[in-house]
Parts: C-alpha cells; sequence; structure tokens
DNA sequence: ACCTGAACACCGTTCAAGT
DNA sequence: ACCTGAACACCGTTCAAGT
C-alpha cells in the first residue's frame, strides 16, 4: 500500500529525506505516479501524520480511570516516538480532526466516570494532551536527529545532561541533575502531577 | 541587522516561503552571500528561533512565585505567537540549549522560594514548559496558516469549534463545548492545574 | 574581508501523451 | 483508470573569481 511504503521511506531515511522522487525510486514508478492518489505532498504527510496519532494499540477499558488514561497518553507517546522524524509534523494536524476523537472520547469519558464535570474534564484532557505533545516532540528531536544520521534503528545516544553555568544560576544547578532523568519516567511524573486530584 | 531581516521575510511571507534566494533578493544581494555569515541555513533559522525563546520582555521578580511564573510562561507563548510560522521551530532547539536557561533558573528559584525541593521543582518545571509548548505550536498553528495564506498580519479566523460525530461519543460531545474557550483562558486553566499546590 | 555568478544536484507540480 | 516523461519554476550549497 501506497502509505506503507511511504511511511518505511520516512522510518528508514528521516522525513527531511522523504521526497515524491525518493518514495517513486523506492516503488520503482515515477515520481509523478502518486499524483493519482494524492493531490499533494502534504495531504500524503498529514495522511502519515493522521496514522500516527491513531496509533496502533487498543485503548484500554479497566476499572481504574486514572491508569487507563496514564494509558491513553502513553500510547500515544509511543507512537509518536516510533516515528520520531515524523513526529513534529502532527502540529499541523488540528486537534479536533478525526484522529484525536478516540483519545479524546475516551479521556474525557474516564474523566467523567472519575467524578469530574464537562467542563473539568476538557480542562484536563487539554492539558495532558498539550503536555504530551510537547514532552514527546521534544523527546522525538533527539532520537530524530540519530536516524537521519544514521538511518533507520539509530537508538540515539545517552540523554545530554543539561549543564547549565553554575555562576550564574544558582537555583537551576540544584535542580538540574533531576532534568537528566530517564525520559518515561520523567514523563509519567508529569501525567501524575496532571492527574493527582484523581482518585487512585 | 541579517538576523532582523530574516526575521522580517519569515514574519512576511512565513516560514515556509523563507528561502536565501529570497533573503537574498529582499537585502538585495546575491542569494550566496549570507554563507559568510552563517554556515547553513538551519544555522540562520537556529538562531532566529533562540531570539524566539528568549523574547524581548524582562522576566518579573515580585514578591508572588506563583504569578512570576505563571508570567514566565505566558512570555513565551505571547512570543512564540508573535511570530506563528517560526513557533514549531523551537523544537528543533534542545530544552538545555542558552535560550532556556534564564527562564529555566527563573522558574525554577520561584519554585524554591515557594518551598519546593529540587526534584519536585524540576518535575514542575519541565511539566510547565512542554505544556506550553504543546498548546502554544498548537495553537500557532491556526496563526500560520493564515499568515502563509494572506501575509503578515493576518489574525486568522475565529477559533473552530471543535465537532465530533455525536452518536460515537458521548462523553465527548458533553466536553466539546468547553474545548472551544478562547485560546489565552484556556492556557491559564492548564498552568493553575499544574501549579495549584503551590501557595497564591 | 566581503560579495558575485555560474554551476551542481536536487525539489513539487503540471500536463500532454501513452496503455 | 493509471502510469510516463518532459518541462517549469524553484531549492541549498560550493567554489573560483572578483573588489
Amino acid at each position: 500500500m501506497l502509505l506503507a511504503a511511504a511511511m518505511e521511506v520516512v522510518d528508514t531515511h528521516g522525513a527531511g529525506a522523504f521526497s515524491m522522487r525518493a518514495l517513486g525510486a523506492f516503488l520503482d514508478v515515477d515520481p509523478t505516479a502518486m499524483y493519482r492518489h494524492f493531490a499533494t505532498k502534504n495531504a500524503l504527510l498529514d495522511a502519515l501524520t493522521d496514522t500516527v496519532i491513531r496509533g496502533v494499540e487498543e485503548l484500554p477499558e479497566t476499572d481504574d480511570p486514572r491508569r487507563d488514561i496514564r494509558e491513553n497518553f502513553r500510547q500515544l507517546r509511543r507512537s509518536l516516538l516510533a516515528h520520531p522524524t515524523l513526529a513534529p509534523l502532527v502540529l499541523r494536524r488540528p486537534p479536533g480532526v478525526g484522529a484525536y476523537w478516540e483519545r479524546a472520547d475516551h479521556a474525557v469519558a474516564q474523566l467523567h466516570r472519575a467524578g469530574m464535570d464537562p467542563a473539568d474534564a476538557a480542562n484536563v484532557y487539554q492539558t495532558l494532551l498539550f503536555y504530551t505533545l510537547g514532552h514527546t516532540l521534544s523527546e522525538a528531536r533527539q532520537l530524530a536527529r540519530a536516524v537521519e544520521r544514521e538511518g533507520a534503528g539509530a537508538r540515539g545516544g545517552p540523554v545530554a545532561a543539561v549543564r547549565p553555568p553554575a555562576e550564574h544560576h544558582p537555583d537551576l544547578s540544584d535542580a538540574a541533575p533531576h532534568l537528566r532523568e530517564e525520559n518515561e519516567a520523567q514523563f509519567l511524573a508529569g501525567l501524575d502531577l496532571i492527574l493527582r486530584d484523581l482518585p487512585r
């Protein structure tokens, strides 16, 4: 399928190296043949990002709303990190686009179940979504650079330590060691911070 | 100054239309003359994004830490929205880059002053930063599309309502009206959610 | 020290022509 | 219905040459 081939090219060489000509070469087809199926390169990229937002995992339905919400956003994070060079392009999709509906409805339903009114649920959902996007897209950056340099499967070096000039930023250097923690744990800590009023 | 001219071209026609040739035409200079001052187009864009992260406003120092922290991130939001087509490119800058230090130190210092230990302060800071980036870059998208269509100063239409197919997403449609609120208020509500344990 | 201009190896997209 | 191939109007970047 055309989208699958496009995703393979993106994951192998990075979204920066993706072009209609590169995709044509991969499919052994004239570079202009794709215009029968997608009006523009942008439309093709939008379709790719929608499949990343949607992901491949089932949304969980247990009896623990807090756990289910956490898992919803962990899934989004995993899907974005699986395609790190494509991840930043999800920002071109409005949050009202189809691919987000399932996640939005799932999260809002769990928040409702946990006793929140619609206004609070909407606020918490959006905060979780934007936090997840900001955190994960920042995280994807270093992974993406490794892919664009070394090709698919690159692991990206160890997370660089944050080293501010100590003389100028005394408070920051006390906190700096904690800014370097492993990213998954850091991500979950932020989720829990936002969800800390939910029953656990 | 070269950077100021580049920023003007970006703000007028959008980052998508920015090219070395366009900048050369704007400055009435050969398109390759810029390579004396910046090694690549990417280096030039990185310098531009750093000035956006830094912004033009003074960080506040009142006797209210919570207020100062809110203002820190509102400043970042305002600066990003002032250059909406450039905003997504801040994701290429690692959070440890120079332009973030001032904001990081300021926020961590205020959190410390409010009684937080370094580990909690680091967690809250990162959550606030990534939330702000996610929220603001999503918000910048519609502004950016207006600029790329109509040129500088475009206001971008009213915020599109989120209209999920009601039959499929009952919980979401209860919350949907609250997803459409004016963006500044929504942004601040998220900040307060993350900061709700701070003394006010 | 800085700018110029030709050149190279690319782009996205259109369109007439083929099967 | 789908693919081809030439063509158009662009790119970033290098490098020898000029002042």
